[in-house]
DNA sequence: AGTGTATCCTGCAGGC
DNA sequence: TGCCTGCAGGATACAC
């Protein structure tokens, strides 16, 4: 579900809700979810007060006071703050995580096929994953110049190469394709094949997809709510994803679906052209 | 280095 | 109605 506009829409929900609150203790419904024994996690956590709420990639990053709280929600996750004696939504069927705040109210962590996770890193564990992970798409040192330097070093398809956290993070399916459409690079062209052109058109994409889906609270499909329990509204902006075999919003010819790396990829066989085609045919609005 | 495949898990849509 | 297959916004590990 969650890429990195749904993250930053679920993290901007969140903050005013749980930070400054102070973890009293936790439920572990299904310990699958945590990367340690369900006892350690619930004494580590206990006690710790949320110091801060930021988004890394597709990861919540909850600064207690000394560990990091790092939550992934993986496909389905999502994370529910609880009022005092307030009940979880109806839709939230798959509880596996629950954090009890001092003075009432609670943080669900609810996640029906439980890819997601939920983990408790001290500052050197957190400072290796950050690491570990490719430049902010939306930072200032993301450049056009960067981002065309980075993808000459691989032949990886180019949809691949956005999906993989350690050379861009927070980049999912949906924006991967969009972002191409938009920048009129067919997704299958090996990285290293982008000229600055593509490149330059590359990154533009990149930022105002990931901008506009923010705007939009991000993108539902079917399962991603924000911190309130509303879905995103961008799925009527996509241009190609989910789209195969309806025109092309720019040049109408039927959106085409390839499948590599195990994923599906949306894409206009015209707009996007398999070697590049940066001088016609522009997608539109 | 890159790709295909499998794995974790559940739910839903579509075909019959 | 039921059964089956394929598909899903993620991440990782494996063999080739």
């Amino acid at each position: 579900m969650p890429e990195l506009p749904e993250v930053e829409t679920i993290v901007q929900g969140l903050r005013p809700r749980v930070v400054g609150r102070t973890v009293s203790g936790a439920e572990v419904v299904h310990v699958d979810v945590l990367r340690e024994p369900a006892e350690a996690f619930v004494e580590r956590v206990s006690g710790r007060r949320i110091g801060a709420v930021d988004r890394r990639g597709k990861n919540v990053v909850m600064r207690l006071d000394g560990p990091v709280l790092l939550v992934n929600l993986g496909m389905t996750g999502r994370l529910v703050p609880l009022s005092p004696g307030g009940d979880p939504p109806a839709d939230a069927t798959h509880p596996a995580v629950r954090l009890a705040f001092r003075n009432g109210g609670a943080l669900l962590f609810d996640d029906t096929r439980r890819f997601g996770a939920v983990e408790l890193l001290d500052p050197e564990e957190w400072s290796r994953r950050t690491e570990r992970l490719g430049p902010e798409p939306l930072e200032p040192g993301f450049t056009a110049d960067a981002l065309h330097r980075a993808l000459s070093d691989s032949r990886s398809p180019v949809r691949s190469w956005l999906l993989d956290q350690r050379r861009i993070a927070g980049v999912g399916n949906i924006y991967a394709n969009e972002a191409l459409h938009r920048a009129r690079v067919h997704p299958r062209r090996p990285a290293r094949s982008l000229d600055i052109a593509d490149a330059v058109r590359l990154h533009q994409a990149l930022r105002d997809v990931l901008r506009a889906a923010i705007r939009a609270g991000g993108t539902t499909i079917r399962d991603f709510r924000d911190a309130e329990g509303a879905p995103g509204r961008f799925v009527r902006e996509l241009r190609v994803y989910g789209r195969r075999g309806e025109p092309c919003l720019g040049c109408g010819a039927p959106v085409e679906r390839l499948v590599f790396g195990n994923r599906s990829a949306f894409y206009c066989p015209v707009c996007q052209a398999p070697e590049g085609n940066g001088e016609t045919t522009p997608p539109g609005p």
